[in-house]
DNA sequence: ACTTTTTACGAAAACGATTTAGTAAAGGCT
DNA sequence: AGCCTTTACTAAATCGTTTTCGTAAAAAGT
């Protein structure tokens, strides 16, 4: 069916080994042979088996990225950082498979790395459990985790700096005038939602302002989550001036209760996301957020599998990558 | 390094052609060795290698998906037909991997498919040319096209009922109470915008309605787009009472200019989208839309581009999946 | 007791590439 | 001429499976 080395070989009445030799560059072929080779495969539409290549070689060039296509907001984040990683896969002269995998097959990310599908992981943050990781481990199979900090020293992470998102726009909405910013929280993240409380609390302490634990309020990435945290927050005696949700989608949310209840935003209240979604273009006014580092997130992710699957030895790394507060019109100084 | 077949035929002191026998459910082999071998291989943590079972058995039992992830709104129709695709693949014994295109190698794709590391191929809509169709059809190699109608009798193609999703949206309206219903096109798609384009004028038509070439005006996706076409509405002598958007990002404009503008929804005006995104619960009220069948078209996908593999030679198929009428808050009678 | 069939296994080839080890032929040197 | 080196190639092994063919031993049939 397909055209093989072999083809080429008797083609041109050469040894296969010959004809391999000249198309990965080796010195012990003349340049006619060479030529010949080169323009024949061309012409015969020669394409190497990646099979029979990465049988022989023991590896696939191919980097996994596992995904469960199940949580519904990862394709955001998707379309964010795989350019980037894509990008450097390219220049590294690998290539990026994105796996889905479903609750169906727990195992599947690890056949298909016993299997040799491909020589490196990775491992969409909450995409996974501790087994999944010590079994990595054990095997010594090249792995690096995106968006969640792990605290155990064999494993390699990328993370944005949910911390210095948070304190930084909080600080914004201290500039700006307001003292009353509600914050709200995503209770099942631990270590994210830790980062990002703290990050809100150290901004409010260093500018001396009193916290008030009635404009935190927990949230979740259901629909009407920030519905009933916005009308929680109205009803407070003293209501915020501004409301720092602790991601778009929950800041859509908000945004869309204060619209009904009348309140105008930027004017009345300043609102203000986290991650840098597309959603934030969806809201009227569009919307304040600390974006994520997404194309970054994926450059630097691929990097590092790729360090690793060079040097499967090396300790692992802890990446921090920066955020960008990105100022729309759904902030303004407090009336 | 991992454990092979002959590590197991060792370990037991049989051939390896007996182990994998064993493991395949060879009939010549012994119940006593069978059990013998499973419980070997289970605790040694056997994974057969891919690359060799696919250079041996000339096929990978894998579905390529191909996305060009430089296209923006992809991801929104990625995470909605993924998942009846992924268990349909699993159904069949094969698995779907997503695989990424970008503008510097557009001989990608041929590349993989003529490297053998799939046996199928899923194009999605727009992301090929007409040379990669031609190279696929010499080839002989299996693939089906998601997303468009393609009029060549060659090409296989699963796409949702844009004619009738566009007639039923239109028709709904209209048993509302609408008479003048503005639409929005997107010319830059040219077989799915005819579509839409002729549902709405036949629905218009088969009610009696003539049609009004001010309420017809063109949209593209990018940002504020919907916002001029609802401009232009509303300064007409006699505006719409409703608005038919192409997109439900175009219909998130129309919905965001006409709060702007002080138009109640759907009291004022009645808003209705098309594709069924999440978009549709990011406005307030929710968004009235005719909803893509994306699980229907993952799974009817999978099917196909399986059915083609099994057999090549088949005639080529061309299905037409029905869509939904998704009913949510932006749309009532006219006042 | 003899042939025939069945059972349960093994030897070996094949898939398509890479790579090591070897070798004729040509050229250079004394 | 005789020896050494370089050049340009080939043979063959190898990666880990699958699968065809062959064959002892056991079972069954006469």
């Amino acid at each position: 069916m397909s055209v093989s080395i072999t083809d080429i070989a008797k083609h041109l009445k050469l040894s296969n080994s010959t004809v391999s030799k000249a198309l990965n560059g080796y010195s012990d072929v003349s340049d006619q042979t060479r030529e010949r080779v080169m323009q024949t495969a061309q012409d015969m539409g020669y394409q190497p088996s990646a099979a029979a290549r990465s049988l022989r070689r023991g590896r696939t060039d191919k980097i996994g990225l596992f995904l469960n296509t199940s949580i519904e907001y990862v394709v955001d984040y998707l379309s964010g950082m795989i350019p980037g990683a894509v990008m450097t896969a390219q220049s590294l002269e690998m290539n990026l498979l994105i796996h889905t995998i479903t609750d169906n097959d727990p195992q599947h990310l690890l056949k298909v790395c016993r299997a040799g599908e491909i020589d490196g992981v990775v491992l969409f943050s909450t995409h996974y459990d501790e087994r999944t990781i010590e079994a990595l481990i054990a095997d010594k199979f090249p792995f690096v985790v995106m968006g969640r900090a792990i605290s155990d020293p064999r494993v390699s992470y990328v993370v944005p700096d949910y911390y210095a998102g948070s304190y930084e726009g909080t600080q914004y909405l201290i500039e700006l005038g307001h003292t009353r910013i509600a914050f709200t929280t995503r209770p099942e993240l631990t270590t994210a939602n830790e980062a990002r409380l703290q990050g809100y609390l150290d901004a409010l302490t260093d500018a001396g302002i009193a916290h008030d634990d009635d404009l935190i309020a927990p949230t979740y990435l259901i629909e009407d989550s920030g519905t009933r945290a916005t009308e929680t927050f109205l009803r407070l005696q003293q209501p915020p001036t501004a409301i720092f949700a602790f991601h778009d989608l929950v800041a859509v949310n908000v945004i869309n209760t204060l619209h009904k209840q009348g309140v105008r935003i930027p004017e009345d209240i300043s609102v203000m996301g986290f991650d840098g979604l597309r959603a934030g273009f969806m809201t009227m006014p569009h919307m304040t957020t600390v974006a994520q580092p997404l194309a970054d997130i994926g450059e630097r992710v691929i990097k590092r599998v790729h360090e690793r699957i060079e040097n499967p030895d090396a300790e692992a790394t802890q990446d921090t990558l920066p955020v960008e507060l990105i100022i729309r019109g759904s902030t303004a100084p407090p009336k």
